[in-house]
DNA sequence: GTAACCCTTCGAGTCGACTCTAAGGCAAGC
DNA sequence: GCTTGCCTTAGAGTCGACTCGAAGGGTTAC
């Protein structure tokens, strides 16, 4: 078991790297007010393994298509303590309805997709092409290829 | 039942109102040789019934995250004939695996955000806070909110 | 006959989220 | 002592997919 150093501090090339993100995306975030970090005594920024817990919720949300201007406002309102909350849950069930609306057009449009790849597999079992029955295929989905 | 007349000429603003694409937008597409459009004897574009099957294939394409450059490469390979299915094909695949990524991501992400709502719920419920339970539960996350 | 629509070219503007450069300067590791 | 990394501000550049405007002119519907 390595037991990870809560005090190791990690400077922003170092930490981006672990993040997955560049050192510029980090200080854009934080100049956004998205994250912070603390200094050295020299004005150097670093992280700790504590950090990470934040960003990654955060790039979950926005893993989840939530804009930066949302997520401004998310942090705004966490800022401002617990009477925000409900604020806070109706703006992630909003993102969330969104985002499932999303993924189930995705999702019909990966149908339709699929059904074109299996043509095309089946185009390509048997050299011969039926038109006719190519055509009858296609009707399903209205689609004139 | 009230039959669609194929020889129905739609001009480009009824068009566009009827797939869902403003007039901008498929003048954009026909310049990007991503559709065609007939013209009448006054050089006024028009569309028929026919041609809502291929749009609406392209946008099932677009719908799954294809970009309009690969589009558009698919759009060249159709017009060379039967030899390029394979390709076409493939592409289609390379596109269906990018787009099932990103579906995963995303439901991943959802399911974060849902477990978010869900302690907000919680907290909503009962207004006395148990902080000790929400550490608890957020480092199921790794989520420090 | 007049408003609403359509045609062309061509370039500029928009949005979102970075991504990078410049300029000038400190700091750490080998 | 030199490379590499970090600091700042401010602004420019990128990508994708539109979206719109101007200019100048034809057409269609009521």
């Amino acid at each position: 078991m390595t037991a990870l150093d809560p005090e190791k501090r990690y400077r922003i090339g170092e930490f981006g790297a672990l993040v997955g993100l560049s050192t510029y995306t980090l200080r854009y975030y934080e100049d956004e007010g998205l994250i912070r970090a603390r200094r050295d005594e020299n004005d150097q920024r670093y992280y700790t393994v504590n950090d990470i817990g934040w960003i990654g919720f955060l790039l979950h949300l926005k893993g989840t298509g939530m804009k930066l201007t949302e997520l401004k406002q998310y942090v705004k309102w966490r800022a401002q303590g617990d009477q925000t909350i409900p604020q806070r849950r109706d703006l992630l069930e909003q993102v969330r309805e969104a985002s499932l609306a999303e993924i189930r057009e995705r999702e019909a449009s990966l149908k339709v997709l699929s059904h074109k790849i299996d043509w095309y597999d089946g185009k390509l079992d048997h050299q011969i092409a039926d038109n006719e029955s190519f055509a009858e295929y296609l009707s399903q989905f209205s689609d004139q290829d």
